[in-house]
DNA sequence: TTGATATTCAACTTTTTGGTTGAATAAAAT
DNA sequence: ATTTTATTCAACCAAAAAGTTGAATATCAA
């Protein structure tokens, strides 16, 4: 395989399941535990967990202990990755030296 | 499974893999064939064109019919709407009714 | 025409992913 | 103290994904 950069892979691959993104969509409006997160999704307990585990290793959330609850909040984790990812991609349309090119070659040489 | 937007689906699926995103990120520098594609990655043939055609089928790229090669060029496909989910959800940071969220919220006031 | 080259197809294997169930753990409620 | 509730763990299963090889197809070059 390829993988140059793992932690853009995770992020992109933790998105692109239907079910995490809804989670992640759900959270926008607030918290929600585990439970709550897994009742309109018709599956398990079980299942929600490990989506929510995928989802906190790719710190798109965080998992707080609340008695015998966990509540889960969102989190940025490398989100701002994958919108470079697609940003640069999309530059690809809007001329190759746009403003959007310049800025993120000058990212480029400030981070790497 | 939730399956509520198929198209989007597909998009994120598609730039899921680190072998495809390599393909379209050398994609970038200009088209090429499914051999040129296929010569840095260490995979075989066959598992460039399947992979080409995952990318063809969520419309990221079009495949050109010359003599017995194909020449891969980029299309836009729906990297748009990827690109709005993943700005709507970076939007939760940046305050709840920013310009993006309202220009997001006209849009789906005219769209749907 | 013959042979080489580029790509795809078909059949198959391996690995990964998303799901299940039932037991384990821990806190809350009775 | 016992039971109920919330979540996780472990073992497992089925389907999807990513890869392989070898044959088929089509075009280009000798």
């Amino acid at each position: 395989m390829v993988e140059y950069n793992d932690t853009l892979n995770q992020t992109f691959k933790a998105l692109s399941d239907p079910t995490r993104r809804a989670m992640l969509e759900s959270l926008r409006t607030g918290p929600k535990t585990i439970g709550a997160l897994a009742e309109p999704l018709a599956i398990s307990f079980a299942a929600t967990s490990k989506h929510i585990g995928i989802l906190e290793d790719a710190a798109l959330i965080r998992r707080e202990k609340r008695g015998r609850e966990r509540i889960c909040h969102l989190q940025r984790g490398q989100l701002d990755e994958a919108q470079a990812w697609l940003d640069r991609h999309a530059a690809f349309w809007s001329g190759a030296l746009d403003a959007l090119e310049t800025a993120l070659k000058e990212e480029d040489e400030r981070d790497e």
